[in-house]
DNA sequence: ACATTGGCAGCCATGCCAAG
DNA sequence: CTTGGCATGGCTGCCAATGT
């Protein structure tokens, strides 16, 4: 049962809040469930003022709060109807209104010639795969990765797994992509790529991704034939891995595999 | 009078990052 | 590793403008 409600990072995170709040309570006296009028008054309160121990929040993490608390009504068959009323929203936008909005970090798109740049190494490869060393798998996993993923728009949820995800291969299939995702267009102008899991496909119905050969250094086409053909693995594995290397050296983002 | 369209802001599950 | 903070972005409902 508890599989089919919320799941991974969403659940930790309410989780956490779960936890802040019901400490809230007990320093106060106040019984945590279900949330009542007073509890959440003085939760939310304290949240958007600060206190000794925590700096004022954002109001929009404050409504991240909210949400959460909520959560565990719904998880829990309670009533969630106090989080419509009025009340929270307004103390919410009280304290949105003296503080102006944050200037956001400027973050530069990655460019075609980065990409290009990146995956230099797939022009020079070896013809059959008893000829690819360990380094040189490395680099034509990570460079299929960077191209497909520029190509594809895609995110790096979709893309990317967890070592802990391999754990239940029934799930994994399911759920990530494996190199049953990958179709080629007969005349090879293209491939598709099937993202079994989305952020936005919140049906879970599948999206479809075109990824259209381009025929210079970043094309995607391109290394995934290279890819399938030089490091061969079955329909249920993952496309690409991401070398052990990097993942040491902290190039890419700890324990994530491609 | 009712239907459709499009802009808009709020929602919230999920993402990344930093600190402990 | 966990926790906290907050940005992200598709979906939704609302509302006014426009169409029938």
């Amino acid at each position: 049962m508890d599989g089919l409600l919320l799941t991974g990072r969403s659940r930790s995170v309410y989780l956490s809040v779960q936890r802040s709040y019901e400490k809230h309570c007990a320093l106060q006296n106040l019984s945590a469930w279900p949330v009542s009028r007073q509890s959440l008054t003085s939760w939310l309160s304290s949240r958007l003022l600060g206190n000794a121990n925590q700096k004022a929040v954002k109001p929009d993490t404050a409504l991240a709060d909210l949400a959460a608390l909520r959560a565990y009504h719904i998880d829990n068959f309670l009533d969630d109807k106090l989080f419509d009323n009025k009340h929270f929203r307004r103390l919410i936008d009280g304290a949105r209104r003296p503080n102006p909005v944050t200037k956001v970090r400027v973050r530069n798109p990655i460019s075609r010639d980065t990409i290009t740049t990146l995956s230099a190494g797939l022009a020079a490869l070896p013809p059959r795969p008893s000829e690819m060393s360990a380094n040189i798998l490395d680099d034509l996993n990570s460079a299929t990765a960077c191209r497909v993923a520029f190509a594809g728009f895609i995110r790096l949820g979709e893309f990317a797994y967890k070592t802990d995800d391999l754990r239940t291969r029934s799930i994994f299939s399911a759920t990530k992509l494996t190199r049953s995702d990958v179709r080629f267009s007969s005349s090879l102008d293209h491939a598709q790529l099937t993202l079994k899991r989305s952020k936005t496909d919140r049906r879970h119905g599948g999206v479809q991704i075109i990824l259209a050969k381009t025929g210079d250094g970043a094309c995607p086409v391109d290394a995934l034939q290279k890819l399938l053909l030089l490091d061969p693995k079955g329909p249920r594995r993952p496309i690409v891995l991401l070398p052990q290397k990097a993942i040491q050296s902290q190039q890419l983002p700890l324990d994530l595999i491609y």
